[in-house]
RNA sequence: GGUUCCGUAGCUCAGCUGGAUAGAGCAACUGACUUCUAAUCAGUAGGUCCCAGGUUCGAAUCCUGGCGGAAUCACCA
């Protein structure tokens, strides 16, 4: 990653110490864009300096500037606002940077870091599709997975995938009770929907079962029984609900049944297992293909829920890992602010963490990873510090390296998603919505009407994706963020299809252009602003990849690619390309162009958004 | 109650390790298409950066204490 400004710092440390004698590493230098309202391009901010040179602030700025000017060929001019000193740069250094940009092989990959990279992500339970929580999982973990890769990292793709377990047992139940052998081909329903359908069918019927159980002598005795004071009796039973599912429900009975003949691997429940599983495995493929990602590698639960149990037999050889009287274990975290937590039952079963304690250690020796990335809500932020924190206390040789990249729940403008409302907005539904909206939008202006179906299916789905990904990612992960559904389709403003449109406009142009440009571009003098602000961007994209990936946060790129065609469709409105006053300046032009799509196509890219060629 | 996260324009969000008069988009209003695609551009209006202290030449940003919201604090996953 170059600094392309280091030929600047590099005289203002010159400037330092010729003027005040003091030494100053280039790489210690600030230089930030200068306000729009003040003359000049970059700022240096002198207000640090005084105690060190004993000078006033407008004073230094004056010295350095003055030094500047004269010594440094790169510096047109100065000016000088209280702390401030605003440079204004050479024409020909955005030029010079330009043609440099030109000879990058492959600008936006950065050198390649030591230490390879897993990341999870998605990891869905197989009882129901995917809805819009997963959506934004997804999308962050994909583009932080992209990014990371961008930033020179070796980075694998990763779900675990949650597919035992009382809840697809309710599933199977309810389809061997009341599914008449019906499959998702008979019915004709994506099969990650169908085995939902079962789920949901599971509910009902319990929720039935627990009505009339409410009514029943039982119910009304034992809602007498164990009821606190001034609790009413919708809310007691709404709280008895999990007790009246292990202890007295007749479904629920079978349902945990199905569970330990499944543990117990009884051959006619894991068939049945299987296939309802493969059928959501086919569902959620569309849907991931739909949304254009993938992973080099997928763990089942079912395949590590025992594990961990070893790890925590070499625990108990350390400090802080000790077994109850009753033979549970437990660790004590209360040296780091945490709790005490339980590691294995005392009938020597395991716990959730337990299973992410064997996972995290059997994949550094699958994988041999050292960073490994948690794409998991904030709501388990908790859940993670302990984690790492075991790690640590286990001497794992990744522990430093274990990230929880927690983000925000998705809230709709009405609240809350919650499963029993039925407000949970299905991924499926959702990806066909937005290309249907663009597909609209589209027919409403008239274009692509030359294409063929095929052509403009391709076109409405590129957009549609953009509109969707981008809204959801532009958000900064950690925050919480509201999805309005009608927004989301928006293309106009600060969206995916505003940034598709520029790189368009670009190619529309290019299309038009048919002689190859031969001009000395360097005859090119007087740059217009919006080709100073465009090139300024350019350069900076490397920098904003590397912190995007400092942070975990594709949030920032989706800004900057914001940036950038916001300043692009400046120029595009102000600047003539195919009618260039002269061929130098078109020569320019159309390199900084070539740039500009690159880098649009790039940073999209980094957040898993196509470009159309036309829209 | 303990801990963590969030609080910026009517709405959705930027604001990097502290820097100039806090920025975008949407919505509202006004202009600009015989012009390289108007999914665009230019402009108007909109603010107690939750509150109060503190650190600093300088605080939306850092610290402390409040207020409001969320999550979590299971021998659930």
């Amino acid at each position: 990653m170059v600094d392309h400004l280091e030929g600047i710092k590099i005289r203002i440390a010159e400037a330092i110490k010729h003027t005040f004698q003091h030494d100053v590493h280039h790489a210690d230098i600030v230089l930030q864009q200068t306000k729009k309202e003040f003359m000049g391009d970059y700022t240096l901010v002198v207000f640090p300096f005084t105690r060190l040179f004993r000078d006033k602030s407008e004073s230094i700025a004056e010295k350095i500037g003055l030094y500047l000017k004269s010594h440094a060929e790169l510096v047109a001019d100065y000016n000088v606002v209280k702390g401030f000193l605003n440079l204004t740069i050479e024409h020909s250094f955005w030029i010079n940077r330009l043609q440099l940009l030109r000879t990058i092989e492959h600008y936006g990959q950065l050198d390649a870091k030591e230490g390879k990279v897993l990341i999870e992500f998605s990891s869905p339970n197989t009882n129901k599709p995917l809805h819009l929580g997963h959506i934004r999982n997804i999308l962050l973990g994909w583009s932080t997975s992209k990014i990371l890769k961008s930033a020179g990292y070796d980075v694998m793709n990763s779900q675990i995938i949650n597919d035992r377990g009382i809840a697809i047992c309710k599933s199977m139940l309810a389809w061997q009770l009341y599914g008449n052998n019906d499959t998702p081909q008979s019915s004709d329903i994506k099969g990650d929907h169908f085995v939902g359908k079962y789920y949901i069918e599971f509910e009902s019927r319990f929720k039935q079962e627990y009505a009339k159980w409410q009514n029943s002598e039982e119910g009304i005795r034992t809602y007498s029984k164990d009821r606190k004071s001034e609790q009413d009796e919708a809310s007691f039973f709404k709280a008895h609900k999990n007790q009246y599912f292990n202890n007295n429900s007749q479904l629920g009975a079978k349902a945990k049944e199905m569970l330990l003949k499944w543990e117990a691997e009884d051959e006619e429940i894991r068939k049945m297992w299987m296939q309802m599983n493969g059928w959501v495995y086919d569902g959620f493929d569309q849907t991931y293909d739909a949304l254009g990602v993938s992973f080099d590698k997928l763990y089942y639960e079912s395949e590590t829920y025992l594990l961990g149990k070893d790890l925590i037999a070499q625990g108990l050889t350390f400090d802080d890992f000790y077994r109850k009287d009753d033979s549970s274990v437990w660790v004590d975290l209360t040296d780091q602010g945490l709790d005490e937590k339980i590691l294995l039952r005392s009938d020597g079963t395991s716990v959730y963490m337990t299973q992410d304690l064997g996972t995290a250690h059997k994949r550094y020796e699958d994988t041999g990873a050292t960073k490994m990335i948690y794409v998991v809500a904030d709501e388990q932020d908790y859940h993670f510090k302990v984690l790492f924190e075991i790690m640590k206390k286990l001497g794992a040789p990744y522990a430093d390296g274990l990230f929880h990249l927690s983000y925000g729940m998705v809230d709709l403008p009405s609240g809350r998603m919650k499963s029993r409302e039925g407000t949970v907005v299905d991924a499926d539904d959702l990806i066909a919505e937005v290309i249907g909206a663009v597909r609209t939008a589209t027919q409403e202006r008239g274009e692509l009407v030359d294409l063929s179906d095929d052509q403009r299916q391709e076109i409405y789905r590129k957009i549609g994706l953009s509109a969707l990904k981008y809204f959801i990612l532009k958000v900064n992960p950690k925050k919480r963020m509201i999805f309005n559904p009608e927004e989301s389709v928006d293309m106009q403003g600060q969206t995916g299809p505003y940034i598709q449109n520029a790189y368009v406009r670009i190619q529309s142009i290019k299309r038009r252009i048919e002689h190859e440009a031969i001009a000395d571009i360097s005859q090119y003098q007087l740059l217009d602003p919006a080709e100073i602000e465009l090139v300024k961007l350019l350069i900076d994209y490397e920098q904003q990849i590397d912190q995007a990936a400092k942070e975990y946060d594709p949030s920032g790129i989706a800004n900057y690619a914001y940036e950038l065609a916001k300043k692009f469709h400046k120029f595009y409105h102000d600047v003539r390309v195919i009618k260039a006053e002269s061929t130098a300046a078109q020569a320019f032009r159309l390199m900084l162009l070539d740039m500009v799509a690159i880098v649009l196509s790039h940073s999209m890219d980094l957040l898993g958004i196509e470009m159309p060629e036309r829209m």
